[in-house]
DNA sequence: TGTTGACCTGTGAGCGGCTCACAGGTTTAT
DNA sequence: ATAAACCTGTGAGCCGCTCACAGGTCAACA
């Protein structure tokens, strides 16, 4: 298969296969004219990569899978080790995100009843800041 | 002030101080030996800016209401215009991080009762690729 | 046989919002 | 006088792609 086969088939770009193959996730075969040929392996390979980001496994971390399970043919171990990690990573970013919203719905809300104003000597904007120090 | 006065009395980094000032967000003095020198108005614009960072604008959305600001002294309806944008988007991404959190908690749940397992031909690991095959 | 058009190549840059590094100049305190 | 702490501009790195460029390859059709 060549790159726009295995792309379609997988329902990805090209450029996204192309990344993956430039940081060595993919590693197909090299035919005379240059051209790059993914091979059946490559294709389970690829699900792979997207079956883990879908997972909120990093490329980096995926790379070390893969090395983890050539060498030590465990790779399990790593994983139930990086997802802890990346669960609570996303925990925390699930929490901020949680509370920006927040604060932007709110905002919003009180912006409803409030003027538009001119700038002044100590503020640009009356409602960012206005908003902001009733917060803090 | 000098750089690392303004830094200080925000609390935030020289580095971002001064990434705020290399893309123009802020215009501080410069002085014979070369140095840079914010005034109180800079540190106006710098609260500023970081309120409104605060509530998700984006450092190109800040620099157009600083524009706006300047030009038409009237800012807001810039302000309320791009946070309904932002809005939407942090309502897709928080949908999507609590999509991605629920699909990550499920996974090392189930994997709990999991044994570890070498990659076959068809598998490099069967937690991950097990998981999705369940899911689609 | 020629020519279109769809595909392919590698490399480099761009996105956001910083953060870090480098090599050197300036100021301040001892 | 000297050392420490500060300052400068510029460039690169982070992540995971995405887009652009200039040119090479190949199948189909006239």
């Amino acid at each position: 298969m060549r790159v726009k086969q295995i792309a379609d088939a997988l329902d990805i770009s090209v450029d996204t296969v192309r990344y993956y193959t430039r940081i060595g996730l993919l590693l197909p075969n090299r035919s005379h004219n240059g051209y790059k040929y993914y091979r059946p392996a490559d294709v389970t390979r690829l699900r792979f990569i997207l079956s883990a980001r879908s997972l909120g496994f990093s490329v980096n971390d995926i790379k070390e899978i893969l090395v983890t399970s050539s060498q030590t043919n465990a790779p399990c171990p790593t994983v139930r080790r990086l997802i802890e990690k990346r669960l609570k990573e996303t925990e925390q970013r699930y929490q901020d995100m949680h509370e920006l919203r927040e604060r932007m719905r709110l905002a919003t809300s009180e912006w409803q009843n409030k003027p538009d104003q001119p700038p002044t000597a100590d503020t640009i904007c009356h409602l960012i800041e206005g908003f902001t120090a009733l917060k803090s």
